[in-house]
DNA sequence: TCAGCGTAAAGGTCAGACACTTGAGGGTCA
DNA sequence: TGACCCTCAAGTGTCTGACCTTTACGCTGA
């Protein structure tokens, strides 16, 4: 009988009719967990050095390669990285902004394209954290951050149509650093970049990147004059009326975008 | 001579008084990049079975470690995952934003630490989201959300520290589910869970459990009359009593936080 | 019909070897 | 003395080939 009582089991019946017992792990899953609590933990500081590959097989009683497969997996997720020769080995990363934004921007994208969370929702969620963006950086920016963001629209006679969508792209990211909160600009940037690319393959029309522009302008002037409400206002405005856009790139052909149909 | 032409290279010299090349990677890299592109351009569709370590050490040209170890890093993004046995495989994994909070919580969670975003700016970010969240979940939510909402109220006669901080985070958690932006709950919860580490330890007093408690009944209460605009009010202010505490727990002993001396 | 068992495909793990990178230290020559 | 080069060694990167473990599927026999 396979239901024989596997007696002295610590294991109890639970009310889920199964042991209360959790899944056997692989062993570079289980080297790769401690590694990151220890990470966590803060036992191994920022910078530090862990031991050689070999080292730590031993210490974890395993083969070299299954503790390097736990390393791929955390050096995957930014929470170490390696460098080779005299005076390589694996090291705690410093956190570091960027690599959160570069995930993000990963993942939700593929969020977006399996239609986890829909296109609106991520307008919507942009909008949350770019009005107030905008209120934040007419309070706080400082002169250099003003100069960046009005770096941002010396476009001047550029029309080329990838250029125009960088700029866009820079104008709002200035905004958020001015904001002076970096977690806002971490969450946000991303969620630029998946909008990006999923309508960079669209093109608006000359009048439409004219009046994206204006509103760029306008909201500079009102972040520059310090007008924390004014700058709330226009920016709003003009995530509608890019919103409008990307509803219409959502139901019609890419060629008939125009800044009047669009509306 | 070390310095002799290297001529017919397609290198020019760029700007930077470097070659315009990209730094040598590692074989592991450049698999675990190439089958990153695939998946993210849909070439793997999601639930599409790879090929197996073998074929694909194959097919990359080489060793089947090497592919294991790219796969290790795309699985501990959640990009991937593998099944063992007959059938077994690689597949592209569905994106999933429990995930995505997973991992956004301990990567806020060492910036942190590290101190690249500080406590305040984690509360204010969490403040710029949960406030129209709020305002959304009074216009949106339906009958089933408001009563999961209800639901983490019914607390009655508990009294426990831990459970009262669980109650405390679920609480929130609905208010965001019933705004009906998963975006915004997948960014919001991991600061939670942040905030909620990182101030576990402290023990607020009776009085400021209280305090938070009738707090929550109220924007539970405008939430179920439909009432934006009191909801993102009642929510702000509640956010605001958060922010004195923690403020507070940053200066002064833990023993010493009260509802009173918070203020 | 169905329980049980064998089988084979595929991932998981290991041991050992060699290649490549790179800083450090020492030696050489001007 | 100082600049340059060479060698060495530590450590990661890669490969090979073997064996173990898991698990769906299909066969077999009651």
């Amino acid at each position: 009988m396979k239901t024989a009582p596997e007696s002295t089991q610590e294991g109890i019946l639970d009310e889920q009719s199964g042991l209360p017992v959790s899944r056997v792990l692989p062993a570079y899953q289980q080297v790769s967990n401690q590694l990151q609590e220890l990470i966590m933990k803060g036992t191994l500081a920022v910078g530090e050095r862990l031991p050689a590959e070999g080292e730590m097989a031993l210490q974890f009683g395993v083969s070299r390669s299954t503790v390097r497969e736990a390393l791929r997996g955390l050096s995957s997720q930014s929470l170490v990285h390696t460098k080779r020769g005299v005076n390589g080995g694996t090291f705690v990363a410093e956190p570091n902004p960027e690599h959160v934004q570069t995930y993000l921007e990963t993942t939700i994208g593929l969020l977006s394209v399996a239609d986890v969370v829909s296109v609106d929702e991520i307008l919507e969620a942009r909008e949350l954290i770019e009005v107030p963006s905008a209120r934040l950086a007419a309070v706080r920016r400082d002169e250099d951050q003003l100069q960046r963001l009005k770096a941002t629209l010396d476009t001047g006679a550029e029309v080329d149509l990838a250029a125009d969508f960088e700029g866009h792209k820079d104008f709002h990211v200035a905004v958020m650093e001015a904001s002076g909160n970096r977690l806002l600009e971490v969450i946000a940037r991303p969620m630029f970049s998946v909008l990006r690319t999923r309508f960079m393959r669209d093109r608006a029309s000359p009048e439409f990147g004219a009046a994206v522009d204006r509103d760029h302008r306008d909201i500079c002037d009102a972040i520059a004059a310090g007008d924390a409400e004014a700058s709330a206002r226009l920016m709003h405005n003009h995530l509608e009326r890019l919103r409008s856009m990307y509803e219409r790139i959502d139901r019609v052909a890419p060629a008939e975008i125009d800044v009047e149909t669009a509306r």
